[in-house]
This record gives C-alpha cells, structure tokens and sequence, in this order.
DNA sequence: CGAACTTTTGATATCACTCAAGGGACGTGG
DNA sequence: CCACGTCCCTTGAGTGATATCAAAAGTTCG
C-alpha cells in the first residue's frame, strides 16, 4: 500500500506538483496559468528555518505574509505564567497574512514546529498579488473562512468537550488538511507535532495527552505511531468525536474521491 | 451621579446621537455625511424581538446583514448533549455578516438574550453600502478585526485561565465595548445576561459562575446587581485577570477620556 | 400575591492537573 | 559499536478545579 499517495491526475506525489500553496489554493478556486505563475513567483524565494524557532514574536512585526511551503507550525500565544495557548496550526500550503492582523499590534506569534520551508511575502507583492490576480484574493478569502470556522470548532471544543473528544476532533481536522494539499491517505498522515504541542491546542496538559491518547487507541479508533497518524476506523472516529468534514472545497476532484472511497469502505 | 452618562460633545446620552451602528463606526473611522446618511437609510426598518429568540439558527439561512441597535444577543452553537457554546456576545452597534461567513452553511446561530431592535439589510443593500462608501467598509473591516481578536483572547481563556479570570476577562470585555458605544460609564453599565449565558460563554457551569461571581466580589472588585455591572476596582480587576484594554478605536474621544479619568485615579 | 424563573448553597463526584519516577528512542562521541 | 545523555512519552499516586445534583432563597412579572 502506498502511503501519501494521492490521487492527483498529474503526479505520483502530490508534492510535486507546483507547491503546497498552489495546491491549496487550486482546490479553493479555478485558478489561471496567470494566476498560478504569480503564486510561483511570490514563492520563489524561500527559506528552511529550524524547528521550534519563532517566525513572528509578538513585539517584532515583519509586514506582509508568510507561506509555510512544507513542515509544520503554529501561530500561539504566551501567558504570564509561562504557559502557552496555540490558536491554530499551519500546515504546508496555508499563509498568513500579517499586514491585516493589527489593530493594535499582533496578539500572538507563529513557530515552527518541525523544520519548515518558508516563503515571505513583501507587503508591496502581497497587495498586488491581491489586487490583479481576483481568483487568487477570492481562494484566500475561502481559506480565511475556513480558518474561522475551524477557530470557532476549536472555542465550542475547548468549552464543552472532554478530552478525547477534543483531541480525536483535532486529528480529524489535522488528517483533513493534510489530505487537501496532497499530504496525507485516507487514514494516514506525517503529523511532526508533540504531545506537549497537542497540549498547549487543546488546553491540556502533556500528561493528560498522552492518557487521551491511550484511550483512543485502546478503542480501536486510531493510533500514532513514529510521528505518523493512522486512523483505524474513520467512521467511528468521527461518530465518537462528532467531526463532520469541511466539505468547503470546491473544485478539487482528489479530496472527493479519496473521501467517497473512505465512506464506501465504512 | 449620572449612570449611563458619557462625555460625548453632541448629547446628554450617547444613545440619542443616531444609533448604535453609527455610533460604533464612527469611533473606528471618520464618516462623511453621506456615508453617516447611509448609515441611516439602511437602519431605516428595524424591528423589536423578544428575549431568548432564535433571530437566525444553523439550517435556515437569511442573507444580507443583520444590525443591533438595541439589546445584546450572541452566536452560539448547540452540541448533541443539549450544551450551548457561545462564540460570542452581539451589543448594540455590532452587525452580523451572514452572507460572508458560509463556506458550507452557517455553523453557528444567533439568538437574543433581552429584548432587541433588529435592523435587517437585504444582501443587495448591503453589498451596495460597502461597495459605494469605502470608509464604511473598511470601518467594517476593522470592526471584524476587533471580533477576530476576541475569539482568539476567549480561545486562551477557555484554554488556560481559571473559572474567576475567565469571568473578570469576559465583563472587562463587555464593561469596554458598552464604553465603546456610550452605553457605559468609565465603571457601570448595564448587562441583561444571565449566568446561565455567562457559563455558555466560559464553558463553566451556573453554579460555578455563582461562585466565581462570589469570589470575585469578596475580593472587592465588582459586583453585579439588579442586571447592572459596577466595578469597583477597575486597574486591580484588570490585574487580576491580566486585561489589556483594546486601544484600537481611532477618533474616539470619550473613550480615551474615560479610560484616562480611571487610570489617573488608581 | 402567586408562579415561574434565576441565583445561591451544600454535598458529592468526576475530570484533569501536578509531581515524580521510570522507560524508550534517538543522536553523539568515544 | 557501544555508552551515555537528552528528550519525549508513559505510569502511578495524590491533589485541585469544576461538574452535578438537589434544595432553599431570592427575584421578576403577570
């Protein structure tokens, strides 16, 4: 069986086509050979940063976005007493934009978790990136919808879930993004994220991490495994933890099949 | 002693300068005539709702805008097991976008918590308003920033702060943005919520927020009686629960007034 | 003035945290 | 290739925070 293969018409692996951010974006909008030399061309300069290295702090404010082109990392914010809430993770293909942000200053700062390949975007290419590609603008408007959507998932977690249940809804969310940019199977993914990291999104501590996720495997549902994600029974993962998937994708063939296979197997 | 009273140049009460709409957009940009005329026309019709009403639920999808102009409300969701998360409160001023928010359906719903006058803006008005007065929009826009920001600040209480903090960062909140829109005094105002709505919104129990209420009182910072929130000690109440002021209104006079009265009086 | 709703209080139960120690995996240097 | 250190995960025991249940007290409103 392989793993991470995709069911991409123009690859063996989704990776090599364009990037993960052209991925993405291409599952959001129908995008123009126009469209897509002008996401190539933002990416074209990009940099390998260090795991767990701060990208943006709070205080020091770079301009314009950032594209995470492959590694995982996450936008967080610290407190007084040293603990860490993490508002959201960034996989490959998602940007983030840091001119719109600031009210009055960023609230929160992004890091990488694994090494991660990073392209920046100046302010002046972000805003006519914008402005001239209108496919482009309207596929970032997409993704930012769902961002807030999957913000406010986590909010409803947070408030009124248990454990498990927080942390099974989180590896479906994780799964699924990694399906959409090409980067995971049906049931498998590369998830270069620790326990504490898992702890500081959901609210919990290490230990209780390591306890929930126990309990998931135990059940049969999934398990974790050398950083990689193996969901077992798919149906009743999301009947156990209520995840119901984002179908907000538009155009993207491989995502749909893959997701029609899984359902038919249930 | 005035309660209520606000330093504003045009009115004895904040409440007879327009409306709440305009009130709130005026303190996030510099509107011209014809973008306050604007305003008005589209707050034209604007109808009373009872308390404890569903104004729009997950399934049943009303487009355009929906506009506050008295009364709170909030967004919640509701979960299998009969549990409410609200994602957040709606005061007199704020306005609800119901066409930009669905990628796949509205994943939350809207209810009043007291008695509400509602103004509704037909998706052509309503795109028609931003599109031909841009200072509005992008009074919008900041306002949606504000929003953002928000859930991402009760995201980290749900996630690491305790049940009092919780509750001390959530009347902060609602003590700034009733200030916001002249519907508060530098240290009361008036909160037609319940507790119930309060544990909604922390993800804590009644009984909890009862005692958190308590603690909170003996240790002489607030209280809250007959629906009326008074602070006590306003710069020992942000201490405690580590709240920073939201200093991102622009032109806002009375605001900055009132705040500097208090800061000077610690 | 009474009924329904909201808040408070007390007692008990549960979930998740902390602390502390042990076990693996992985990398590094001898 | 082994020894060792470090980092991460696991396990167990005890504690703390918050939930639940039930009933009393207070409030609002017709």
């Amino acid at each position: 069986m392989m793993l991470e293969r995709v069911n991409s018409p123009t690859s063996d692996f989704g990776r090599t086509v364009g990037n993960a951010f052209v991925r993405k974006l291409s599952s959001l909008a129908l995008l123009s050979q126009m469209d897509l030399a002008a996401l190539a061309g933002v990416c074209a300069h990009s940099r390998w940063e260090p795991a767990r290295k701060d990208l943006v702090h709070e205080d020091l404010a770079p301009s314009g976005a950032l594209v995470l082109l492959e590694g995982f990392a996450c936008r967080y914010r610290r407190l007084s007493d040293g603990g860490r809430q993490i508002l959201s993770f960034l996989l490959p293909g998602d940007l983030c934009d840091l001119d719109h942000n600031l009210p009055s200053g960023r609230d929160y700062a992004i890091g990488t978790l694994s090494v991660c390949n990073v392209a920046w975007i100046s302010s002046t290419n972000y805003s006519e990136l914008l402005s001239s590609h209108s496919t482009v603008a309207a596929a970032l408007r997409t993704a930012k919808l769902l961002e807030e959507a999957i913000l406010r998932d986590w909010l409803v977690g947070l408030g009124r879930r248990h454990a498990p249940e927080r942390l099974a809804r989180l590896l479906c969310e994780l799964l699924e993004r990694a399906q959409a940019v090409g980067l995971a199977s049906a049931d498998r993914c590369h998830l270069p994220i620790m326990q504490v990291d898992f702890g500081d999104a959901t609210g919990l501590s290490t230990v209780h991490i390591s306890r929930s996720l126990q309990a998931l495997r135990l059940a049969g549902l999934l398990e974790i495994v050398a950083r990689r994600l193996h969901v077992i029974d798919l149906p009743r993962l999301h009947a156990f933890c209520e995840f119901s998937p984002m179908r907000a994708r538009l155009g993207d063939g491989f995502a749909v099949e893959a997701s029609a296979i899984t359902w038919g197997a249930a």
